[in-house]
DNA sequence: AAATCCGACAACCGCATCGGA
DNA sequence: TTCCGATGCGGTTGTCGGATT
C-alpha cells in the first residue's frame, strides 16, 4: 500500500514534475502511512479526549502523530470513535441502506446518519462487496432500472422476512411481512393490518418502538420493521408507493435488456449476500435473485407454477401471461396482490 | 502443505464545499 | 470579493485472512 501511496495518486504525467503538497510534507515530516499501529490509535485518543475532535491538521501536528489531519480524522471517525458500531450489518440496516441507496445514491455519508453507529466508510464497502457484485453476476448495472426493481422486489422483501422471522412470526404471517416490502393493495396501507399478530415487542434494532396505532397488533407492521422505520420518516411509505406505482404501471417501465439469464449465471448465484439460512429455502420458490429476474422475465411458465398453494412462496409477483417485451420484467403486481390477500386471510 | 483466489475492510487520494481572514 | 486552510465526501486500492484448489 504505501508504495503505491508513496506515487500518490497522481496521474503518470503530472508525478514526475508536479510534487502535491501532500507529498511535500510527506517527505519533508516523513510521514506514516498504511495501517495504524496500535501506539498511534492511543496517542490519538488521548489527545482527543483531552482536547476534543476537530482541527485536525492542529491535532495532526501537536499530538506527535507523524500523520496527516485527515488521517487522524479518519481514523477516529472509522474505527476510534467510541460509538462506532462492530459487527455485521443487520437485515434492518441491510434493508435500509437498500432503500436510502434508491431514494439517495451513492450520498454514503447521508445514508450513514440514518444508521446510528455505522460509517459511510462501512456502508460504502456494504455496497461495493455485496450489492455491486449481485449486480456484476447477473451482469446488470447496479443502478439500472432492472437491478434496482429486483432488488426492491426481491431482495428487500427477504431482509424483511428475516426480520419478522427473527420476531417470531410464523412463516404464512412472515410471508406476509415480506410481501410488505414488495406490495400493497394500496399506496399506503402496505398490508401491513397482516402482520404481527404476535404482538411481538422487541427489536433486533436495538431501539425499543412504542407500539403507535399505525403499528399496534391490529394494523402494524412487524415491530422490526417499525424500529427500522424510524429513523427515516416516510420509508415505508415511499417503498409501498413505489411498488403501488409498479402495479399501476400496466406497461412498465422498463425498458427490457435484461432478458434470460444464462444457466452458468444463475449456477454461480446461489444466495450470495442474502444470508439466507436453510430453513428459509422452504419457503422460496425463487432461492436466487436471478431466479427471480428469471422469473419476471419468462413469464407466465415459472410464475404460475406457484399460484396454486399457501406456504409454497411469496415471491412469484409475476401475474402471468399477457405480457410481452418488457412488460415481462415487471410482473409481480397482481399475483403478489393476490398472495398477500391468502396470506392475510383474504381480507 | 503450499499456492492461489477472493471477499472484506482500512486507508489513501482528489475534489468539493465551507468559513474565516 | 478573493484567497486559503480546514473539513467532508465519494472513488479507489492495498492488505489481510479465510476458503479453495
Amino acid at each position: 500500500m504505501s508504495q503505491r501511496r508513496g506515487a500518490g495518486g497522481l496521474g503518470a504525467a503530472n508525478s514526475a514534475v508536479i510534487m502535491s503538497k501532500q507529498q511535500q510534507e510527506a517527505e519533508e515530516m516523513e510521514l506514516r502511512r498504511g495501517p495504524w499501529t496500535l501506539e498511534e490509535d492511543n496517542l490519538l485518543m488521548n489527545y482527543i479526549a483531552c482536547h476534543g475532535e476537530g482541527r485536525w491538521n492542529l491535532l495532526a501536528r501537536c499530538s506527535g502523530l507523524k500523520r496527516t489531519g485527515k488521517s487522524c480524522r479518519l481514523r477516529w471517525l472509522n474505527y476510534l470513535k467510541p460509538d462506532i458500531k462492530r459487527g455485521n450489518l443487520t437485515p434492518e440496516e441491510q434493508l435500509l441502506i437498500l432503500e436510502l441507496h434508491s431514494k439517495w445514491g451513492n450520498r454514503w455519508s447521508r445514508i450513514a446518519q440514518h444508521l446510528p453507529g455505522r460509517t459511510d466508510n462501512e456502508i460504502k464497502n456494504y455496497w461495493r462487496t455485496r450489492v455491486q457484485k449481485q449486480a456484476r453476476q447477473l451482469k446488470v448495472d447496479a443502478n439500472s432500472t432492472v437491478f434496482r426493481d429486483a432488488v426492491r422486489c426481491y431482495w428487500m422483501p427477504r431482509l424483511l422476512e428475516k426480520m419478522a422471522a427473527a420476531d417470531q412470526i410464523p412463516p404464512p404471517l412472515h410471508h406476509a411481512a415480506g410481501a410488505m416490502a414488495g406490495v400493497s393493495s394500496s399506496p399506503f396501507d402496505g398490508g401491513s393490518h397482516l402482520i404481527n399478530h404476535n404482538n411481538v415487542s422487541s427489536s433486533s434494532y436495538g431501539h425499543q418502538i412504542e407500539p403507535s396505532p399505525t403499528t399496534s397488533s391490529a394494523s402494524g407492521c412487524s415491530t422490526a420493521a417499525a424500529a427500522m422505520i424510524q429513523p427515516v420518516p416516510c420509508f415505508s411509505d415511499q417503498m409501498r408507493w413505489d411498488h403501488h406505482q409498479i402495479m399501476q404501471s400496466s406497461s412498465g417501465e422498463l425498458d427490457g435488456g435484461a432478458g434470460v439469464f444464462d444457466s452458468a449465471t444463475m449456477g454461480s448465484l446461489g444466495l450470495d449476500g442474502l444470508d439466507l439460512g436453510p430453513a428459509d429455502y422452504e419457503y422460496y420458490p425463487h432461492s436466487t435473485l436471478l431466479d427471480y429476474l428469471n422469473s419476471t422475465c419468462t413469464g407466465s411458465a415459472m410464475m404460475m407454477s406457484s399460484s396454486g398453494g399457501h406456504g409454497n412462496g411469496g415471491y412469484n409477483y409475476c401475474a402471468g401471461g399477457g405480457m410481452d417485451g418488457g412488460d415481462e420484467l415487471y410482473c409481480q403486481a397482481a399475483a403478489a396482490a393476490r398472495k398477500v390477500g391468502e396470506w392475510g386471510g383474504g381480507t
